[in-house]
DNA sequence: CACCGCCTACGAAGAATTTCGTTGACGACT
DNA sequence: AGTCGTCAACGAAATTCTTCGTAGGCGGTG
């Protein structure tokens, strides 16, 4: 038994999750920009550094051609949410996402929209199971 | 701003969330049987030093009458759940359940009859809109 | 050209997590 | 009573995460 361990890309931990998330809403952003986005709850370095090892970590990549590096994030918000939902499922839930599924839909009103747009997803897998 | 610090029983880290694993499949334990249940990954030592620290946590209760003591989830592993995806939901999901729900029905299959049961449970969700 | 403001890099402190070695107590058995 | 095996308690090392102070570089301005 060996298929899970290898984890190309380290996790995101909570304060770089953060720095992600500015990182998707503004798009491309300096240093500067990113701290601004996220208030002042941290110094200046504090964002700079955690950006330093984030690039280590393949995180995020920059543009050094100006003198104010450029940082951008890795994945998409789209991509990183996929990776813990994944992990999610496997490590609290058993390997089941219907599990999660519920839990989720339990945890929190849902808008009857939504509700109408998760029915028309269920249908589409139920039409196309995908073939392992 | 200060409304989300306070959190009277503090998050389950990795380590301890393996052992509450322990714990729900087996039911109350001593500490041997929860190291026994882990496998061989961690020395007996670190199970009883983990298992003390969740004490204080309140993560567990544990039962003293007889010199080896048995400990018992303070939880429920649906309680757990129920937990973690909350803050999933916050965290990561913008407070979205539903981009929650769509994303773990992207991230495995799930069987027709698991569909099934969501289908009911967005039934009941439509017809019952939980009022804020 | 010297000064000012902004920028990166580096190192290190502090906190939280995870791991175990060692110690002393208790009870069963001889 | 002495010995052996098991157990809880404690302390501390190792690791990871988070934060920031300080130093040095670069470009524009007076």
């Amino acid at each position: 038994m060996a298929s899970k361990k290898v984890r190309p890309i380290p996790r995101a931990t909570a304060a770089e999750h953060r720095i992600l998330q500015a990182l998707w809403r503004r798009g491309p952003s300096t240093v500067r920009e990113v701290w601004e986005q996220l208030g002042s709850d941290v110094g200046y370095t504090t964002v700079l550094k955690l950006l330093q090892i984030m690039r280590e970590k393949k995180l995020v990549t920059r543009d050094e051609t100006r003198t104010s590096h450029i940082y951008r994030a890795a994945m998409t918000e789209t991509e990183m949410q996929a990776e813990v939902v994944d992990g999610l499922i496997d490590r609290v839930f058993g390997g089941s996402a219907s599990e999660l599924v519920l839990r989720a839909l339990a945890a929190k009103p849902v808008s009857p929209a939504e509700l109408q747009a998760i029915r028309l997803l269920i249908d589409q897998a139920d039409q196309r199971p995908p073939p392992p």
